[in-house]
DNA sequence: AGGTCAGTTTGCAACGTGGCATGCCACGTT
DNA sequence: AACGTGGCATGCCACGTTGCAAACTGACCT
């Protein structure tokens, strides 16, 4: 059994209390005492409860960070830094991954760990925006990423309308008429993709071309595998594209891949855009050129919503991003 | 304030007792009793606290992984592994990022989560043997992926000797060589490396080949960064290799990257094996080949010796791994 | 009738900690 | 001499839960 405050109270001599005041540094404690005591604590190799002390204080310390894969290289860096902010504040981060699965998210909105953590940052993918309404668990909440805004729930996320606009402006400008969207989410619930969709067709629009349906492609997933495949059957199409806004990089990665595949040389018969500046699109051949959310700011600025001493008013916060333009465009 | 079993005691009209019984499904509560706790806590919307619950029952259902960095892929994906594995096993994990930093793993090591978590996952980078033998923490601690053998303590990893020996193996195999080995730590006390060098020795002597220093690349850390660096300088200097095997596929993927930026034609100029099996080696033109450890089965085993009831000897469990030969060999 | 037993419910205590209020002492002030 | 003050140490209690053991019920058996 870990020593305990009685162990180590009996051991220097004073009462259990004292030793309690040392643990937190309280400030009316003997010089003396305060030593004696401090060498108990390391003489037994005292450790405080953390059980105990959440029960006392009613705070853990802990943060959940639910997402939907954490092998996913975007949240993977989300999670890197969430840890690393975390960490600076005080602040533990707990995972949890919902796979994208409905039943789970609604769980951990509804506060499956609750009482577990001080707040959950919550990156949505299935779950629907009524769902999020009816969120009676007291623990603060912020959504990541998602920004529908119709429920009354604090979020950070960058503005993926315009990120979207630009990303397809910045293909047109360079000469390129056929400009698919690929990325789409027919059947979820996931306002990102509804976002980046009409930012794409914003731009079309401004152009002065046409939306064409042929060229606003449905995946299941956002991985390498559903680009890939995607981006083959585009390929082999008709009249195939000659520029492709993918709405995330894993994506363009395996869209990257399906052009050489098929031999299409890329920029020059098909430019790329991705969609979170993922380390790997660095090193790609070519470097993916890509929409790059400041990943830091919006751990900070989640991190900071939570730490909200009272119920505040929701808020949605618009994080920065830009447009890094590398080898594929 | 949150409900808790006294609220729904009173609500329901039986004693707090039988609520708890109701709410771990104590299997001696009558069925009419056990319909009407339900409805009070439907009701009330009662959640256990969990901070309670562990310091009755002195366990907590937490799992602390510590890991140097969660965005580098091969971590993401065994964390999000583990993560899976330990949901089915009703464990949460809660993710320790160290950044490779000494200081940072030693206080892990020595139960600054202690009391907090029921055991540890702990991937080492800087830390000495000495350090570990030294461990005094009662929370029981699995190593992964390192397995220098000296300390007494559990761990699972692949046969990291082996595993590079076939990886060299392979290249000499086609019929290089001029293999070099891009990943030492000079400076680090990392004994993965030092097996995978171990390994790479071993193919050479095998094949009658002598160990060239000029090709026993150091780098700093595994990044893609790094490995595009060192390979720019390998392909820059007199007698470049014809092969490399990199101890890290993010150091292949980097020195990928490089063979393009200097015009150099993979596999057919220069021969390329990784280390891990990340989903990006995968897609990346060309494909690359890797040795790839069974990551599923690394979680799996770990948390089975997280969860042996009584502290046992410690083990030191091998976990599967294969060489998947792509197209960068 | 008394005894046994499975099923059901309950009260008490304890997990280890920190908030609170209070006690105590030495010293300086009125 | 009485009083006030600041520094220091302490005891009591509650945080919400579950283990334990006991108590009660009715049915069934001897």
């Amino acid at each position: 059994m870990n020593p305990k405050l009685r162990d180590v109270a009996e051991h220097a001599g004073v009462s259990v209390r004292t030793v309690s005041n040392v643990v937190n540094g309280f400030r009316y404690v003997a010089p003396a005492t305060r030593e004696r005591v401090q060498a108990s604590i390391d003489v037994l190799g005292y450790r405080p409860n953390l059980a105990a002390r959440t029960l006392r204080q009613g705070r853990t310390g802990l943060v959940a960070l639910v997402i939907p894969e954490i092998d996913s290289p975007y949240f993977a860096e989300l999670a890197a830094r969430t840890v690393r902010v975390a960490g600076a504040r005080g602040l533990t981060v707990l995972i949890d991954q919902t796979d994208g699965d409905a039943e789970r998210e609604k769980e951990l909105l509804h506060g499956k760990r609750s009482q577990l953590v001080d707040g959950v940052l919550f990156s949505p993918w299935a779950v629907a925006p009524a769902e999020l309404a009816a969120r009676t668990d007291p623990v603060p909440l912020v959504l990541l990423g998602e920004h529908d805004g119709t429920a009354g729930v604090d979020h950070v996320a960058i503005d993926n309308v315009v990120a979207a606009r630009e990303a397809t402006a910045h293909l047109l400008a360079s000469g390129r008429r056929r400009v698919a969207a690929l990325g789409i989410q027919p059947r979820s619930l996931n306002a990102t993709a509804r976002q980046r969709l009409a930012g794409y067709r914003q731009a079309l629009a401004e152009a002065g071309l046409p939306a064409d349906p042929a060229l606003e492609v449905p995946v299941g997933r956002l991985h390498r595998a559903d680009g890939h495949r995607a981006m083959l059957r585009l390929l082999d199409a008709d009249h195939p594209p000659d520029a492709v806004f993918c709405f995330t990089d894993e994506l363009a990665l395996g869209a990257l891949r399906a052009a050489a595949d098929r031999g299409v040389a890329v920029p020059e018969a098909l430019a790329l855009v991705g969609f979170d500046d993922i380390e790997d699109g660095r090193y790609s051949v070519p470097a993916l050129t890509t929409v790059s959310p400041d990943k830091d700011r919006i751990a900070e600025l989640a991190l900071d919503r939570l730490a909200r001493p009272e119920p505040a008013a929701p808020r949605s916060i618009v994080a920065p991003h830009h447009l890094e333009v590398r080898e594929t465009s």
